[in-house]
DNA sequence: CGGAGTGTTAGTCG
DNA sequence: CCGACTAACACTCC
């Protein structure tokens, strides 16, 4: 689920509740979920405050007192609670239907902070991560991906440069590659490629000058439209104010099978590309 | 009930 | 070097 609208949905909502406090236990209850080992989260966490939270590519980027930053991967099905000392407030993404409480059987990371709050850390299919990395080494730690669609350093020139480093790669393969560019998954590779009207098998490197520029807007435009919308809603994903993001309502492909395109009315088809489960209108995207 | 499919990505194989 | 494929895991859907 978590693709860069979700992440900066999220990103946006803890933000407010997590600046300035200090947290004081941590406590991990499935080890293998940390990329450092336990005395380390120990030491350069508990009595830290939080400085910032912040989004880069899909991560959730914590930056600590202590000079340590904390990345957070959230992969398909990781999701961060927070609750307040009341434990009326409730604020995170992705339950899963029937385990509406937090902590709950999927809670294997919990923080507390002064003041009360909880921020807890679900994961189903315990892909996610904790990661924590010296603040000052972060620049380089980024040097490994790729630009951020949605800054003004984005240009179409950019798109351009960083196809060329993949010109035989299919395009999906390409544009799902986080060292070309950061934030697309599945839903919203295959969204871009209908809004740019592009297969997505065409080899990367083989795109005309006006197709590049139709893929270059394709994507700012679907990812601002999904950060507005809160993320997309699949399955049981709610953002950080327990609401459903409503793109899932505005997708016009992933997922939508034998529908009607909604540009020619054919069906949309469904393909493996890159090894994953590809939507596209096969009379539409050429 | 069994098998296929699921939003990510690191690692391996060819 | 490059890209395709798979494993990591637990759940839902058909």
């Amino acid at each position: 689920m978590p693709e860069l609208p979700e992440v900066e949905t999220i990103v946006r909502d803890l933000r407010p509740v997590l600046v300035g406090k200090k947290i004081v236990t941590f406590k991990v209850t499935k080890r293998r979920l940390l990329k450092n080992p336990l005395s380390q989260f120990k030491k350069f966490m508990v009595g830290a405050a939080i400085l910032s939270v912040e989004r880069r590519a899909k991560l959730v980027l914590i930056n600590l007192s202590s000079g340590y930053t904390l990345l957070i991967h959230l992969k398909m099905t990781g999701q961060l609670v927070w609750q307040g000392s009341s434990g009326k407030m409730r604020i995170g993404g992705h339950p899963i239907a029937g385990v509406a409480a937090a902590p709950n059987r999927y809670t294997y990371i919990t923080l507390s902070l002064a003041g009360g709050g909880k921020l807890y850390f679900n994961d189903v299919r315990t892909f996610g991560y904790w990661q924590l990395i010296k603040s000052e080494l972060l620049a380089k730690y980024h040097l490994k991906l790729g630009p951020e669609p949605l800054t003004k350093n984005f240009t179409a020139a950019v798109l351009h440069q960083r196809l060329q480093n993949h010109p035989r790669a299919s395009i999906k393969a390409a544009l799902l590659n986080q060292a070309v560019l950061v934030g697309l998954g599945n839903i919203y590779v295959d969204e871009s490629l209908f809004a740019a009207g592009l297969k997505p098998s065409r080899q990367a490197g083989r795109l005309k000058p006006n197709e590049l520029v139709k893929l270059w807007l394709a994507i700012k435009q679907v990812l601002n439209q999904a950060v507005r919308a809160r993320g997309t809603s699949f399955s049981n994903y709610r953002d950080g104010f327990g609401r459903r993001g409503t793109y899932w309502e505005k997708r016009l492909v992933y997922g939508r099978r034998g529908e009607p395109c909604p540009r020619c009315a054919r069906p949309i088809s469904k393909i493996v590309v890159a090894g994953r489960g590809t939507h596209y209108c096969a009379n539409c995207q050429k």
